[in-house]
RNA sequence: GUCCCCAUCGUCUAGAGGCCUAGGACACCGCCCUUUCACGGCGGCGACAGGGGUUCGAAUCCCCUUGGGGACGCCA
């Protein structure tokens, strides 16, 4: 048997991180046996469903780069297709009108919670004879499901399930304007798309019953079914906004990396022994239903974080800085200009290890491309204050002239050189390195924190270094007495 | 309320009767490395929900309790 897996989001809001999930189980699961992974909107709530949100959903798809095979399907557009075995089943005794309005329905709902009686319909019109059907009352047609026996379902992750047949209903197929119910419709899909597993959320666990009902009906054969376990957040609870139950887009402009979402995603819930880091190759070539696990997990954003930083320094440094410079660019309103998407690429293996987000990486990387000049930090201006005032030991010159003067006549300009010439430095004053590095950092960077200082030097050059140090000369000296 | 599912450190998990004085990862706390901050290294803290069985032996199998989740739409 060939596998053929789908991915079935409803387009009625962005594309979440379970459904993610749930793509990139069926994504995995198809890779790995050589199949087809389709996709197919379940658009047939016309009132809910909007284009926009067909959009975000393939544009999250397209991030997270699950390529799905051929075109998306739209469950709306073969409804006919719903309608027709639904008229099939009533024309083989399968399914009946139903005439009970949906007022009387929400009644008898009502009296069956009060009584603490299952909230089920009772079938009222299931033997009735149709001639008692009420003037002008379309009707819905619901499936003529068993009573008796029990509906087992062998789930690959959760194991064989068993129902009783007398807990579920007659299911409506087809509502009284005609269109297909949910039900109908993926049976029919899943049907005629060839799906081989259903792997979807254990959220519709219950309602794989009521389908194998259906498949039974139409004397059709089952997919394999693996319901997964749904995504909680951080308080136990089903997944809501309040969490971060947000659109892997948002993951994207919080400065997530795609194979990172990958990983962490595939973790949540799936392992291979003690690995944590799974590369999207590694995990085609042992993904397994098997080994899903059959309990909800917590979506937890530390853990994402660590892994997000771990794929951020392995990634290529010319994707990062344009990544990188995307941000700053758009954060200033104005695209960086070579020479400043030369900095920042220089400074990327520097910057990667000290970054968990591209966020992270951009505001590290912001010091580069700032305006000069710079406009440091607290920290860093009371180094600066200090640094530019005369020194009390040595030949009394202040660190900042020391260190311009040393930069400004050095031979070579390397960040060994520079590093070299400092070390003589403060050596020659009797100073700890720190006492000279600080300072260079607060004035090259405007922070306290940075990578390596002599490395930033080196990327920067010669002009750009003494001209940084003199603004900060400047600033010592007009703010001297401030601080 | 009814039905279904689940249950190992705070979180993600390893564990498929003896290899478990329960392993790893994140987070947290120390120490080391170090021009800052990170990265990295070393160490620490920290769990088998409870109770009954079965067995020579149970985190692993069975039952009950408790707790959590999901489903009960002419939504998907």
């Amino acid at each position: 048997m060939s596998v053929v897996t789908r991915f079935a989001p409803s387009p009625t809001g962005f594309l979440h991180i379970g459904g993610a999930r749930t793509a990139l189980f069926n994504w995995l699961f198809a890779r790995r046996h050589g199949g087809q992974f389709l996709l197919r909107i379940e658009d047939t709530d016309r009132a809910r469903s909007t284009e926009a949100a067909v959009q975000a959903i393939l544009e999250g798809l397209r991030w997270l780069e699950l390529a799905w095979d051929g075109e998306a399907v739209s469950q709306f557009a073969r409804r006919a297709c719903h309608a027709a075995v639904a008229a099939d089943l009533l024309a083989r005794g399968h399914a009946y009108h139903c005439y009970t309005s949906p007022e009387e329905l929400a009644a008898l709902r009502e009296a069956q919670r009060a009584a603490g009686q299952p909230m089920r319909y009772d079938g009222r019109w299931r033997d009735r004879d149709p001639a008692e059907a009420p003037e002008g009352v379309p009707p819905v047609i619901r499936l003529k499901a068993p009573k008796e026996g029990e509906t087992v379902i062998a789930d690959a992750v959760q194991g064989e399930i068993r129902v009783a047949n007398a807990q579920l209903d007659d299911m409506v197929l087809l509502r009284a304007d005609g269109t297909p119910t949910y039900m109908l419709s993926v049976v029919v899909d899943d049907h005629d798309m060839a799906i081989s597993h259903v792997i979807r959320g254990d959220d519709h666990l219950t309602n794989a019953f009521r389908q194998v009902q259906l498949y039974q009906a139409m004397g059709w054969t089952p997919p394999v079914f693996a319901h997964i376990p749904l995504i909680h957040g951080s308080d136990g609870a089903k997944l809501s906004k309040r969490h971060g139950a947000l659109g892997v887009e948002a993951y994207r402009d919080m400065g997530y990396l795609p194979e990172a979402m990958r990983n962490y995603l595939l973790r949540l819930g799936w392992g291979h022994g003690d690995e944590e880091i799974l590369s999207t190759e590694r995990a085609v070539g042992l993904f397994s239903l098997e080994g899903v696990g059959r309990a909800a997990a917590r979506f937890d954003l530390a853990k994402l974080d660590h892994v997000n930083a771990h794929y951020l320094r392995a990634a290529d440094d010319a994707r990062l800085a344009a990544l990188v410079a995307e941000r700053l660019g758009a954060a200033r309103e104005r695209p960086l200009g070579a020479g400043e998407m030369a900095l920042v690429a220089g400074a990327m293996p520097g910057l990667k290890p000290r970054a968990r987000t591209l966020v992270e990486l951009a505001d590290g990387a912001a010091f580069l491309v700032a305006p000069r000049p710079l406009v440091p930090t607290d920290q860093a201006a009371r180094l600066i204050r200090t640094a530019a005032a005369p020194a009390a030991d040595g030949d009394g010159s202040s660190v900042l002239a020391a260190l311009t003067e040393t930069l400004g006549g050095l031979p070579e300009w390397s960040d060994a050189a520079i590093e070299q010439a400092v070390r003589a430095l403060a050596a020659a004053r009797g100073a700890k390195l720190g006492a000279l590095a600080q300072p260079l950092r607060a004035a090259l960077t405007g922070s306290t924190v940075s990578p390596p200082i002599f490395e930033v030097a080196a990327l920067f050059g010669r002009e750009e270094t003494l001209g940084r140090l003199g603004e900060a000369a400047e600033f010592g000296r007009s703010e001297g007495g401030a601080g």
